[in-house]
DNA sequence: GCCGTTTTCGGCCCGACTGTTTTCAGTCG
């Protein structure tokens, strides 16, 4: 959905991924090669765009970015190319880098077959290659065997499939709880975990990992290989197993005994980044670090759980979301982790759909007053805002009025009638609406309606990537967009604030500082959306907006009774902001609006 | 090529699995 054909961060990401391939192939300094590898991880997974940072003049602040990437990346800004990469790129078959690509394959695999197979045009090198290894032609090479032409094959075809998209953090739930469960039935389990990106809450998930603590791996193991959603086994050895499950995802399963189980679900949570830079740290005390424990010399200190091991390296135990090398480890030094709100804190949800009978500009919720109310007492909430959409614009604004107006006084009825059918404690009611930014940055209720209001969510719905006026970037024009929105005095909330799509629809363009300072300064609410598919704002924008000293609302936008209990999801996207208790307005007995 | 509470020079994460060149290289996470 990109407009323009600027690069992005992944695709520059590919780029210094090929040139390290090359350099591993000549037998370049390892270092210097990892350090292209290293920049390739942490670009790719950079939260703004390069261009954007280059523009502001501040690659530098990149990690793994330094004085001569930088210039290469400023090179590739200015004319569309770095003659460096070019150059090192042109000495190796253009076929062999879309190889690359195939899991398995590595550099020295592929320019062995590039070179051999005269694999010039990228374009057709892995079908060729796939053909070449149906016709047998790959087993007679030496160095290959039959095994690995039919493992090339295999690798190729699912490298092939229409690309599944990556798994929600809701869906690889439902997958790991799954095997967990089975894990848990044998008896030779002790303890059995999802740590990986799962651990981590991060939005989207790539495969699952899991780890079981046990002092017997082999009854592990085989109680593994009868797991009837064991799709396909991958490998396997004495302490892991790969498989791809029923659903169609991997799932990797690594066993550690009860003694080492700490460093256990320290290595096996990661992040890769987090873990390098745990690593590097440690060795300037002279400590290597693995799943098996702290080594000093000769001698392996072991670990029961987590914190200690952290302890060990005179660091504050540093809670799995935060463990992206996000600035953890320098925090964790000096005790400055930030005790991160909780689930239970959670006062109150403001982003509620309900399902009374009006004409909004987007879908109603399914669930009545009387049952939503219900499950705000269950999840013993002091207060619930009703926040359906705008009536829709084909109304006229006097129309608008009144079906707000009436939808007013419904909402009083229902809750006066709840009240009387359950005399428990009775939540405060907010009477709210979500009401559309327009592309002119207006919003698509009339004053004397919003006037009737508590608060107002304001959000984008349509028309992400408007046209720009002459000579107005489409970042200028949505930040004005935005800015023009909450200048609106009942415009309390920002809802889902990049308008992403999990894991499709991508954020939309915007000086995302701008809105900071201004929400910060006018005491306006940026909504963190618990929506699985939403988690908006997304992470890395919250801790950016932290910076700002901006405040959240977490609401689920629930449009049924059981969205109201997805709330841990954006707890857990707060968290992997920075964010504590403080931080979020809901998470306090009394909203203050203001 | 990057980076800094041991360093602006001299280090650079660590282990598991696979297949084959059977003592190790390649790949992965």
């Amino acid at each position: 959905m990109r407009r323009s054909k600027e690069m992005t961060n992944a695709e520059i990401a590919d780029l210094f991924r090929e040139v390290a391939a090359v350099y591993t192939i000549r037998g370049v300094e390892a270092f210097r090669t990892q350090a292209y590898l290293s920049a390739a991880v942490s670009i790719e997974q950079f939260p703004t765009p390069l261009k954007e940072m280059w523009q502001a003049g501040q690659l530098e602040e990149v990690p793994g970015i330094g004085e001569k990437f930088c210039k290469y990346l400023d090179e590739l800004f200015r004319t569309g190319r770095i003659k460096h990469f070019d150059k090192v790129l042109a000495t190796e078959p253009a076929g062999m880098y879309p190889l690359l690509e195939v899991p398995g394959i590595g550099p020295k695999t592929a320019v062995k077959l590039a070179t051999l197979f005269h694999l010039n045009d990228p374009k057709t090198a892995v079908q060729k290659i796939a053909r070449a290894a149906q016709k047998g032609e790959i087993e007679k090479v030496s160095g290959f065997s039959k095994i690995s032409q039919q493992k090339i094959l295999r690798a190729i075809e699912q490298f092939l499939q229409p690309k599944e998209h990556r798994l929600l953090l809701s869906e690889a739930e439902q997958i790991s709880e799954d095997v967990l469960s089975y894990l848990r039935q044998s008896p030779a389990t002790l303890d059995a975990e999802a740590l990986g990106s799962l651990r981590r809450r991060a939005p989207t998930i790539g495969d699952i990992d899991i780890a079981v603590k046990t002092k017997d791996p082999e009854a592990v193991q085989q109680h593994i290989l009868k797991f009837p959603r064991l799709q396909k086994l991958i490998s396997s050895g004495s302490k892991m197993v790969i498989f791809v499950h029923s659903t169609g995802w991997q799932v990797d399963i690594k066993t550690q005994t009860p003694d080492r189980w700490g460093s256990m679900l320290q290595h096996y949570t990661g992040s890769k980044l987090h873990n390098i830079h745990l690593r590097t740290y440690a060795n300037s005390m002279g400590l290597s670090l693995s799943e098996n424990g702290i080594k000093k010399g000769k001698k392996t200190a072991k670990y029961t759980d987590e914190a200690s091991f952290y302890r060990a390296l005179g660091l504050s135990y540093i809670p799995p979301e935060l463990r992206e090398d996000h600035g953890e480890i320098e925090a964790a030094r000096k005790d400055r982790i930030p005790d991160l709100v909780e689930l239970k804190d959670i006062k109150g949800d403001l982003h509620v759909h309900t399902n009374l009978p009006f004409p909004t500009s987007h879908d109603l919720g399914v669930s009545s007053i009387e049952e939503l109310l219900r499950q705000a007492q269950e999840l013993k909430y002091e207060f619930i805002g009703f926040s359906d959409h705008n009536p829709k614009q084909e109304l006229s604004a006097s129309e608008r009025l009144r079906v707000v107006r009436e939808r007013n006084e419904l909402i009083d009825r229902e809750v006066e009638k709840f009240h009387q059918k359950n005399p428990g404690h009775l939540p405060l009611v907010y009477k709210g609406l979500e009401v559309d930014i327009l592309p002119s940055g207006k919003l698509a209720l009339e004053d004397e309606a919003l006037e009737l209001l508590d608060y107002a969510i304001v959000s984008i719905h349509s028309q992400f990537h408007p046209r720009a006026e002459d000579g107005e970037s489409v970042r200028e024009h949505n930040t004005q967009r935005i800015l023009a929105a909450l200048a609106h005095p009942k415009a309390k909330i920002f809802g889902h604030p990049t308008a992403r799509k999990l894991p499709h629809r991508e954020e939309i363009e915007c000086d995302w500082d701008e809105v900071f300072r201004f929400a910060a300064a006018h005491h306006k609410y940026l909504e963190i959306n618990a929506s699985p598919d939403r988690l908006d704002l997304p992470s890395p924008l919250v801790q950016q907006a932290l910076t700002f000293g901006v405040r959240f609302v977490i609401d689920t936008d629930a449009h049924s009774v059981n969205g109201l209990t997805l709330m841990r999801y954006g707890v857990w996207t707060a968290r992997k902001g920075w964010a504590a208790q403080k931080d979020i307005a809901n998470a306090h007995p009394e909203m203050t609006w203001d």
